[in-house]
DNA sequence: CTGAGCACCTGAGGGC
DNA sequence: TGCCCTCAGGTGCTCA
């Protein structure tokens, strides 16, 4: 089928927390505790405008790589951080000879050079003055971390019963929960055996504590094997951080349920493709 | 405050 | 072979 192929070259290319979290792991190596020696922007905006004062810096030591959402954070001797958003086709290579779409290349004083490469213009790439993430325009508003402790089921309750829109959407709401994208909102709800439009104030408190650990479950696991097909990648093309993952539902329109073998349903959800079992979530 | 919808961008794939 | 259409993704932003 059309759609089976459709679904399985788009695996590759899309950017969500486990993806962000592992490219950072592939860079940290070569940046951090590293010195930058200068910054080439070769684009004039990717989301926003570059700023300019990207191109000014010259040899500082990165000293930090965080992630926050799915923002890349690298901090700066100087105090200041970069910060680098992937969007949806954003990819960040090592040591990588020049190549379509490369938009912007931090060259280490070591001669390593790390590339960003996004075809789709999503991405970001900021300068902030600052490591902290209360100044940062685009941090400070952001709800917990899906890994943390913070987001438990008491607090998703809590934020969901303000909310009637479907659940799916709300689960892909930064002020909710950040790093929860479209492919794994529909693979947790898959597993949490909840239909991906009941409103989110109407899930039982016993659908939310089943929910938020299939949403840590369904995170952890790509992390992990994304951490497997890293390696692989650093030690062939010098790609970092995609790697194949077994959906259960997405992409999937039309095929058996791996559960009950029913075929997999696909709507559309705040304007975003939506798979769900009709048996295994019902509607209520 | 919530919620709905748009815009941004390119490449892939399908239909003709 | 090639053109045109649709769709995919994250998320900041606008407007109701």
């Amino acid at each position: 089928m059309g759609c089976q192929r459709k679904a399985e070259g788009l695996q590759a290319v899309m950017p969500e927390l486990p993806e962000v979290e592992t490219t950072l792991r592939g860079i940290e190596p070569l940046m951090v505790g590293s010195v930058l020696e200068s910054v080439d922007v070769r684009v004039e905006k990717l989301r926003f405008p570059m700023p300019p004062e990207l191109s000014d810096l010259h040899d500082v030591k990165i000293i930090g790589g965080r992630r926050r959402s799915k923002y890349i954070l690298l901090d700066l001797e100087n105090g200041q951080t970069i910060m680098v958003h992937l969007g949806m086709s954003g990819r960040l290579v090592l040591n990588r000879p020049p190549a379509k779409h490369d938009h912007v290349i931090f060259r280490m004083a070591s001669g390593d050079h790390v590339t960003l490469n996004d075809p789709r213009k999503f991405g970001l790439v900021d300068l902030y003055k600052t490591a902290d993430e209360a100044e940062h325009r685009l941090l400070k508003n952001l709800g917990p971390e899906p890994l943390t402790d913070a987001f438990n089921a008491a607090y998703l309750y809590g934020a969901l019963c303000k909310r009637s829109t479907a659940i799916k959407p709300t689960l892909m709401d930064a002020k909710v929960v950040v790093g929860v994208g479209n492919i794994y909102a529909n693979e947790a709800l898959f597993r949490a055996k909840i239909h991906p439009a009941k409103p989110a104030n109407k899930l039982t408190k016993k659908q939310v504590e089943v929910l938020v650990p299939e949403i840590k479950t369904v995170l952890k696991e790509a992390i992990e094997a994304g951490g497997s097909s890293l390696r692989d990648y650093q030690h062939s093309d010098g790609k970092l951080g995609y790697f194949q993952f077994n959906f259960l539902v997405y992409g999937r329109e039309g095929q058996p349920c791996r559960v009950c073998g029913t075929p997999i349903q696909k709507i559309t959800l705040a304007q975003r493709s939506t798979f769900f079992c009709p048996k295994c979530q019902p509607k209520r």
